[in-house]
DNA sequence: TAGATTTTTACAGTCGCTCTATTTATAGTG
DNA sequence: CACTATAAATAGAGCGACTGTAAAAATCTA
């Protein structure tokens, strides 16, 4: 379990190979024009084994090999430090992750926001941090995690995240993602959310 | 002009026909479980003709003919009154449409809200209502309609909206649906976000 | 090396959807 | 009322995403 084993690793590979064939496609020729049987061919393997490999067309833009780690990092954060300055904490890290794979990143993002079809499986990437976001709110704040308030919270959060994004990729990617989020956070007065929320718990 | 000719109201009548049907079938066996094919039999017309209807299945479940009309309220509201009071205004024309046509409301929105393949669809009817939300800060405070906080502002409003709605859902629609949205806007502070937006364009 | 297991593949079929051509219904005109 | 222009309904062929099944190939284990 320590070492994934030659035919895990192999696994990997070819589904990092597939991922990057479908992309140069989509980049070079856009993704509705490319077809599944096109990118099976460039990525040398056959139709069957592309869905082996990802249930559907679409997820070969959205799948990031290295999201579960980023998930289980995020979720596992301290408990002993306001919950502001975890979230600031997250935020860095997210600035830092998007340094060091930019571009791969920005590619992804792009497709994701500008294709249509896309856009729509975006939105549900979107409620799985919006739901990751309710639990870690839910766990610090002492709320049940289907409180009203923190789901919109939350959302709130999760939407403004969006709306950074669709900036930063409007710019080209030559913005700063993470200024972007911080601005956009500062808009809806997050920080205030978690205050109100915060005060009201402890007045319980 | 005033009176829509005989051509124009058969082929509404046809429409809602054909979406009845289709409800009634998604209802009775499911979404994915219901073809196009059944649909067009049910509503005793052939499948090109559906397609002739509705650009795709889904669109059956989206489309509301009162939909324009709702839009064009909305986007036609007075200038002369504070901000806030044209979106509690706004709240309040929402919940006499709700109470109008409860049920068929209620069944559309559970479709959407709960079958994934809509659900992304609901999404983009949300980026829409934030659209036309952006145009209406933005004439009202001055700040262009692209400006980050305008935009960050809008999505949140609509993403309260949007968790305020499968709230509603979630209680099979018995819940009150505007007092509902009232606390989602409450938790997040709306209002407040509003006020700043509006101190900042008067401050340059 | 032999046998068990997993992965890849071919293939047939379903469904949503598009496009084209043909038929049918309706609207307006003499 | 018949005639023609226009719009709507339909049949049918075809594409692409996706599913399911069963056989072939690769890999692992004993």
């Amino acid at each position: 379990m320590t070492v994934p084993g030659l035919r895990e690793r192999k696994k990997q590979k070819t589904k990092a190979a597939i991922q990057r064939a479908a992309l140069r496609l989509f980049k070079r020729q856009g993704y509705e024009e490319t077809t599944v049987e096109q990118i099976a061919a460039a990525a040398d393997i056959s139709e069957s084994t592309f869905f082996n490999y990802f249930p559907a067309k679409e997820d070969v833009v959205i799948y990031d090999e290295y999201d579960p780690q980023i998930f289980a990092a995020l979720a596992t954060g301290k408990h002993d430090e306001p919950l502001a300055k975890s979230i600031e904490k997250l935020i860095g890290t997210l600035g830092g992750l998007i340094e060091a794979d930019h571009d791969a990143i920005y590619e992804r993002a792009k497709l994701s926001l500008e294709v249509p079809e896309l856009r729509a499986h975006a939105w549900e990437e979107l409620e799985k941090a919006r739901d990751l976001f309710r639990s870690i709110i839910a766990a610090r704040t002492g709320h049940p995690a289907s409180a009203l308030a923190v789901r919109v919270i939350s959302m709130a959060f999760v939407g403004a995240a969006f709306e950074a994004s669709l900036e930063w990729v409007r710019s080209g990617g030559k913005g700063n993602m993470i200024d972007l989020l911080k601005k956009a956070i500062d808009a809806i007065g997050f920080y205030g959310m978690l205050d109100r929320l915060g005060s009201k718990a402890s007045s319980r």
